[in-house]
DNA sequence: GTTTTTTGCCTAGTAGGACTAGGCTGGCAC
DNA sequence: GTGCCAGCCTAGTCCTACTAGGCAAAAAAC
């Protein structure tokens, strides 16, 4: 019997690739087995559980983003940083919706703190260096900014804008000047 | 053989008290019909698919948190009901987290309608007319906010804050001393 | 280049969840 | 009382996760 040539990695983009058709919730062992012509016991050489799946999806789409973030924050300060990291998220979570859900998964603490999780805390605070913020400032910006994006990604992409007529494109580059702005006077009031 | 006395709102309550203790997406059929000493084919008459079962428990919480919120606005304005608005937002996520994260799956649009998603929006834009936006500011407006408020709770809860000590309650308040601050001055720079 | 070991895949199984078809029965309408 | 039907049942199908143990292909040892 020929050999499929599963190794962890293909499985992982794979896994990914699904998640992003059909959500994460629907990606199976069983469903990756018949896309690699093979029997889902098989996986499991390569593969501890289902749960395990999932984390490696995150990891992988931590990873991307992080690069893809780090790509678009090259040779920029202050509000234009800020512009090109939010865009940079919000475009990757539209492309790979399904990775995006995964990112969301809570990882245990080490697996964590080896992920590219670190780096996206690294480059958040880089940008917040334009706006000079000391602790414990900067950490309240940084999760204001976080929860920002997340939310109106989240928001957009499960539905919630979707009784407004209004372009998400427009609210959501009021938001990130709103943001500018919030920053430049913090802390506020 | 005795009746077991189901109907479909003990259902969704169980269904509801279920998620907040083992999550949403271990809210079964089977382990609901063990809860009620009865086989699980018997909840199909009271249920289409687990699918329905899961979309009750988001619209009973939107209920409750409309609820929450309707109580805590009353007699307040400006950021006093911002304020209020959000805590209970939040709190009612801490306590119920199950429904809470129930609450983000996307009904179909007459499902929504129908919902208290309506009341939602509606005290979202009440509290708005304290700032005196016109559209399409205020449709912005009540993006960003929903968004801060929903990424906030939602990362909290799945441990994105957690690697910094910072208590998230402080990031929480300065959080909201943002959005009035941004919300006073609308739109933005 | 043959032997040994490892490894990648297999079959065969258990267990549990979603869901359907069809049967029995307790309690209501009349 | 007779009939009806809602509310529960058994029994079955199909799917997924996951384990144990077998076999053969490829890689390593010699």
């Amino acid at each position: 019997m020929a050999r499929a040539g599963v190794t962890a990695e293909r499985l992982t983009l794979a896994a990914a690739e699904l998640a992003d058709e059909v959500g994460v919730e629907n990606v199976t062992v069983a469903a990756l087995a018949r896309q690699f012509g093979v029997k889902d016991a098989s996986l499991y050489f390569h593969l501890r559980n289902a749960h395990e799946l999932r984390v490696r999806i995150a990891l992988l789409a931590l990873a991307e983003l992080a690069d893809r973030v780090a790509d678009a924050l090259a040779g920029r300060a202050g509000k234009d940083a800020l512009v090109a990291f939010a865009n940079a998220y919000r475009d990757y979570a539209r492309e790979h919706p399904g990775r995006y859900a995964a990112m969301q998964i809570d990882l245990d603490p080490e697996t964590a703190a080896a992920s590219a999780g670190v780096r996206h805390a690294e480059m958040t605070r880089a940008i917040l260096r334009g706006y000079r913020l000391s602790e414990p400032d900067q950490t309240d910006a940084v999760r204001m900014m976080h929860s920002t994006f997340h939310g109106f990604v989240s928001l957009e992409r499960t539905g919630g804008f979707r009784h407004t007529p209004r372009p998400t494109d427009d609210s959501w580059s009021r938001a990130l000047d709103a943001l500018d702005a919030v920053l430049t006077n913090w802390p506020p009031r």
